[in-house]
DNA sequence: TCACTGATCGTCT
DNA sequence: GACGATCAGTGAG
């Protein structure tokens, strides 16, 4: 169980979008989006940056991406493949298109009612991926540039004072820029996605 | 646990 | 008209 929860003010949150990446790992995502409350910590996030070609905002700023380029802090979130919801916590100054994906989470408190939006589903795998713990948290479009750092946001950022030890690896699921290291994950966790070998 | 495949649809070219 | 910052299911090792 978590000790004390403090909200994180958007002051708090780093600008640069890698320092951003990097903090958020230990970090609590705390929703209340369908009346249950769920607590999950942030083990595994991916930086997008200026200039990636990876980065829906490579091209320039559009309909779909618009929430990139506010204030940090705030939630970007797609659907990717037509199936499935992808959540990002905007970063940089407004007007920068810049993201950290949150990629995989461990469950902390709300469990039943994680498992019940996704039956059938091992503890293990109810939040490892991006398009899986969108559906456990009941995250969809509808909420896209909510902010995270608001009092009364359904979805927003919480610290517990946890330190988890990051590590660093190449990104997943990409086509383009598969080379640069932009991913960090809490080493040594059981909750994370993709291959074992990507996360020593 | 890994590799491969089909599903599926909004967004941008 | 093509293409994803993915997932679930299947089959092999």
């Amino acid at each position: 169980m978590p000790s004390r929860l403090k909200r994180i003010a958007r002051a708090l949150l780093p600008t640069d979008t890698i320092e951003l990446s990097r903090f958020l790992i230990g970090k609590l995502l705390v929703s209340r989006l369908g009346g249950a409350r769920t607590v999950a910590r942030i083990v595994e996030v991916e930086a997008y940056l200026t200039g990636d070609p990876a980065s829906h905002a490579f091209r320039g700023l559009t309909k779909r991406n618009k929430t990139m380029f506010g204030s940090r802090g705030h939630a970007y979130v797609y659907r990717i493949y037509g199936t499935s919801w992808c959540l990002n916590v905007t970063s940089a100054e407004p007007g920068i298109g810049e993201a950290a994906l949150i990629r995989a989470l461990e469950p902390v408190a709300g469990l039943d009612a994680i498992r019940e939006r996704r039956p059938g589903v091992p503890d293990r795998d109810l939040l490892r991926g991006p398009g899986r713990l969108c559906t456990g948290l009941g995250i969809d479009g509808s909420i896209d540039g909510l902010d995270l750092c608001a009092r009364d946001a359904q979805l927003a950022l919480f610290d517990d004072g946890a330190k988890l030890p990051i590590g660093i690896s190449t990104r997943i699921g990409l086509t383009r820029a598969l080379e640069r290291k932009l991913r960090y994950y809490a080493r040594g966790s059981k909750w994370l996605s993709g291959r074992v070998a990507l996360s020593p």
